[in-house]
DNA sequence: GTCTATATGAGGATAGAC
DNA sequence: GTCTATCCTCATATAGAC
């Protein structure tokens, strides 16, 4: 993820001269991508970043879209599996996780950014990558609803709650608050996400379920152990 | 807040030819921005869409960046009316009101697209509606949060939240349902917003109107994920 | 693997006739 | 108010040398 930066003339390092334009090149397509977006950005000015001229950085990428295509290939990998590792290593279920993953999205702003970006101009069903987000979407979606319902099962959610729905819903909040964090980054991201796990918790279903000390009034519980 | 609208040199109907012709470049930006975005789209296939030249659609948008403008200015007179009307005129608060709005949504596919995509090309601060949009979200967002309020006090919605917050999560949900629901068609954007609408409904503090007919046993709660 | 030079085309905008 | 013709800039991509 560093900026594997210019060229310094000798590599007494892992990667060839090649090598370090090609991480140059993705570094300054992240960059310039999230800033820009993708139609909005030129080849010449992520050659630039790069230092490379722009036929140069068509020797490593043959065309913008095969640039595109690295970056959302190379994200595919790393995405869940944040997720999946919080959520292996506390063990505290998907909320927990969630709330995790927004805090770490507020210091990734720029990744954030390019994904964002990225989604908005793929809405166009003309765009290169439409398909690869309908397909993405898709996914996350259903590993959302399966994660949710083991967490109904494990008694860590309110059960009778429709899953599917429910991981739309998720995916849905995190989306929403990064566009108004991003628009604005005064925005309270996480305490509006935290906002909405409160609701997915604080549910008569759940603390009565397993069931619940709500004291009469509880007037007090938006402050909740937090 | 009009629009300075053209100097028809005659007006014998409700609109001269130069009228139409504005009306044509309008309804054929909303469609071309709404399916190919701001920068996807060229003037020369808006004004072929309006049976135009490009210098003829010019003559009544002198740029691009007027055009879309005009676009969004429209849209912002439209805004929140339908939203305030509904709730006006069923006096069921603003969940109630919102629901009204998603389900209209459904059949307004295309001006929800055209708002998605340049929200979305626009989280870019280089984009010329950039400011346009922040300052928008923040309008909506206040907007929102001093309903909530009034909801708050007339009962209809539990009280002691963060009425800010949920006026951000509230817009999040909306904007990010869209997204998924415009990327696929199949999304059930309704069931998901309604499910939210559950979450925020159903709360033991509400429920309980003045109080809670939560009965008390706190057993696991306490622990609960968190 | 990277360069210079260039082909090719698109897109926004202008000039000026009708 | 709309057209034809044209300019200019920018962007993707190619050819071919080093």
């Amino acid at each position: 993820m560093a900026n594997a930066r210019a060229k310094s003339s000798r590599s007494t390092g892992p990667s060839s001269r090649g090598e370090r334009s090609r991480a140059a090149i993705l570094d300054a397509a992240r960059r310039l991508f999230a800033a820009r977006g993708y139609r909005g950005t030129t080849m010449a000015s992520v050659a630039a970043a790069a230092d490379l001229t722009q036929p140069g950085l068509l020797h490593h990428f043959p065309s913008k879209e095969a640039l595109l295509r690295e970056l959302l290939e190379e994200r595919y990998h790393d995405d869940g599996r944040r997720l999946r590792e919080s959520l292996a290593r506390e063990n505290q279920g998907l909320v927990v996780a969630l709330e995790r993953l927004v805090e770490h999205n507020l210091s990734s702003q720029e990744s954030v950014r390019l994904f964002a970006v990225l989604v908005a101009e793929a809405l166009s069903a003309y765009h290169p990558a439409h398909a690869y987000f309908v397909e993405r979407y898709e996914k996350i979606r259903q590993w959302l609803a399966t994660t949710l319902r083991d967490d109904e099962q494990a008694g860590r959610l309110p059960a009778n709650r429709d899953a599917d729905a429910l991981a739309g819903l998720i995916v849905a909040v995190m989306d929403g608050l990064q566009t108004q964090w991003l628009l604005d980054p005064r925005f309270d991201m996480v305490g509006a996400f935290r906002t909405f796990t409160d609701l997915l918790i604080d549910d008569p279903d759940h603390r009565s379920g397993a069931t619940a000390a709500v004291d009469a009034d509880g007037s007090d519980r938006a402050d909740s152990p937090r």
